[in-house]
DNA sequence: CTGAAAGCGCTTACAG
DNA sequence: CTGAAAGCGCTTACAG
């Protein structure tokens, strides 16, 4: 029981190693005293926290998060399970996660899951007990799948809440909405309006829960106008992809739209097209599902439609932490945009020419 | 002192929840025990190891890495601060941290610096507090500057390590190293060689750090091949570096060859030689310094030359864990690549066509 | 209004 | 070989 605390002035502890400890004794009061301006500021006289917190400038001390989650149960932490954290679109949502939660006092865990529901089972199991307060998941693949929607259900009845992005209300594994079929609906139904005939679906094969909306979307709009629909399936950052929009380009009723479930494959299509000696847009106009900046770099750059990543940062952080206070956040779709640039006709305005 | 843990067998605690006391009773032994087979095995018969991990398993315990932490100092968590996680580059490095950080049993705080020194003083000061063993450095920015630097240094000396990538061993901050002024003098020697007689530097502003080596080794290669030196200075994903190579490429002597700091600004000058309809190789070689993925997805794919972003998270997070178990690294230097694609002649061999 | 005490889930000397 | 006790840095009933 003595000795345990530093003297008035001496062993001074080093920068940002000072303990609640170090500022009572500074301060002249109880760690209890200390804690309590910290948290319950109301209970304490104006005098006395004026003191603390002197002691606490004079100190640099910041409370260990870690030592107060043991106590109450909150890390402030939560964890980003990315399906690529490499893809365009997916690292903008992780630095849109940063962000957001950053401004809420949280801290981000970033996992990868590369697209393993291997992965995602394991991470769902150990996270809870790492200290982390919540899960966002954020990725195109299917979740629901046979086990990881169970061991979702089951984390969360553990008591450790969950996000999903793109989930719908109807959907079991609701999260923060994001309407693909209607995003696909209205890219198809902007490049038949620009004349296309014939346009085509080409979505990756990762991609099963956001693809089977997008095939949803783009076939109502097709069937609207009468067209036939064309499903292409392929992977990611492959040239098979390339091969397949080739194919359609050289067939006798040759595809003259490429309606892409994300810019990555957007950008094989336009391959195809300088492969063949066919003009973007005039012989095949391409339009992405998907908002991400690398749209506009590129040239010609990609026309697109679908929700930010800043949105889907923000809103995934702002519904997780409602569920981590223990509020029943509504359910909210996201709105989604269309950037029309070079790859479409009528560029719209604002965009570079 | 009673009724504190559960009986034989009701009371089942819900997956993930176990904790070390229950795990105790179900193998009926003591905390102590239970923490040794955890931790000092081999001074646990074989026996009691079986029983305890057969407790452990029926449970599904996994010790808490933050309670673990409060005893220990060690938390198993370093964070990773990114310039932009946004960057294709810098959000492959944050994949492959988080990969090789989950190789050693470590998680990863990702924080977003935005380009702002501001938020990387703040992030030094609140992470050790946070629970952090070690923290990540990844950017093109200058870190050294005024402020940052002596923070650095003051966050080091509290023990908690830091890594830094792109430092070489002359530097005073150093971390893993990789040699910017031979990547840049490469490249360009490599547009020379190729018969460019007026190659020049395009950087982003936001590179302080790289730029001036790049800016060096440029300088060096060109000097060599008895050519003049042309360094445009730009942002980042702005019209303008379209606009500065544009000037270049109407000049009297028009530029030839541009060897650009990243990806995306050999992106902005494949639209400068589109808007003014210069054949890209022929007319004008482009070269990024670079390695990402990105860079064959677009159409001419891009020639790059550096370290892979997986070389360089690996070796980030390896450095780390040597400094964290308290070991001294060697300092190494990382290898680089040259990967010919389509904005430069003699595309080598293997790439798309 | 304030402090002593208990406890969050662990680990590690210290005794048996 | 094993366990009781102390303690990591906090917070929160519980008494004054």
């Amino acid at each position: 029981m003595a000795a345990s605390r530093p003297a008035t002035s001496p062993s001074a502890p080093s920068p940002g190693t000072a303990t609640i400890l170090d500022v009572a004794a500074l301060a002249g009061v109880s760690r209890t005293t200390v804690s309590r301006v910290l948290n319950h500021p109301d209970l304490v006289p104006a005098d006395t926290i004026a003191r603390v917190e002197g002691a606490i400038d004079e100190l640099g001390f910041r409370p260990s998060s870690r030592a107060r989650g043991l106590r109450t149960g909150r890390f402030d932490t939560i964890a980003l399970l990315v399906g690529d954290a490499s893809q365009p679109f997916q690292s903008a949502v992780a630095k849109a996660v940063a962000r957001a939660a950053e401004a809420r006092g949280l801290n981000v865990l970033l996992c990868d899951l590369d697209h393993s529901e291997e992965r995602l089972i394991t991470f769902l199991r150990q996270l809870p007990r790492q200290g982390v307060d919540g899960i966002v998941i954020s990725t195109g693949d299917d979740v629901s799948r046979s086990r990881a929607g169970a061991v979702i259900a089951e984390t969360r009845a553990g008591g450790t809440p969950i996000v999903i992005s793109g989930r719908l209300p109807e959907d079991d594994l609701f999260g923060v909405g994001v309407d693909f079929t209607s995003i696909a609906d209205a890219a198809t139904t902007r490049l038949i309006e620009n004349g296309s005939r014939r346009p085509i679906l080409l979505i990756g094969d990762a991609d099963t829960y956001v693809g089977a909306r997008w095939a949803a979307g783009y076939r109502a709009a097709v069937e609207r106008a009468g067209l036939d629909a064309v499903v292409l399936q392929t992977q990611y950052s492959d040239a098979t992809s390339t091969q397949l929009v080739l194919r359609e380009l050289s067939a006798s009723t040759p595809a003259d739209g490429i309606i892409a479930g994300t810019v990555p494959l957007a950008l094989s299509a336009v391959r195809a097209a300088h492969h063949c000696r066919r003009l973007v847009p005039d012989d095949l106009a391409i339009i992405a599902c998907e908002q991400v900046g690398l749209a506009e770099l590129v040239t010609p750059a990609v026309s697109t439609i679908g929700v930010t990543a800043e949105a889907s940062g923000e809103a995934l952080v702002e519904h997780l932490s409602q569920l981590i206070a223990g509020r029943n956040p509504p359910h909210a779709t996201l709105p989604y945009v269309l950037s029309e640039r070079q790859t479409t006709r009528h560029p719209a305005e604002g965009e570079t020419r």
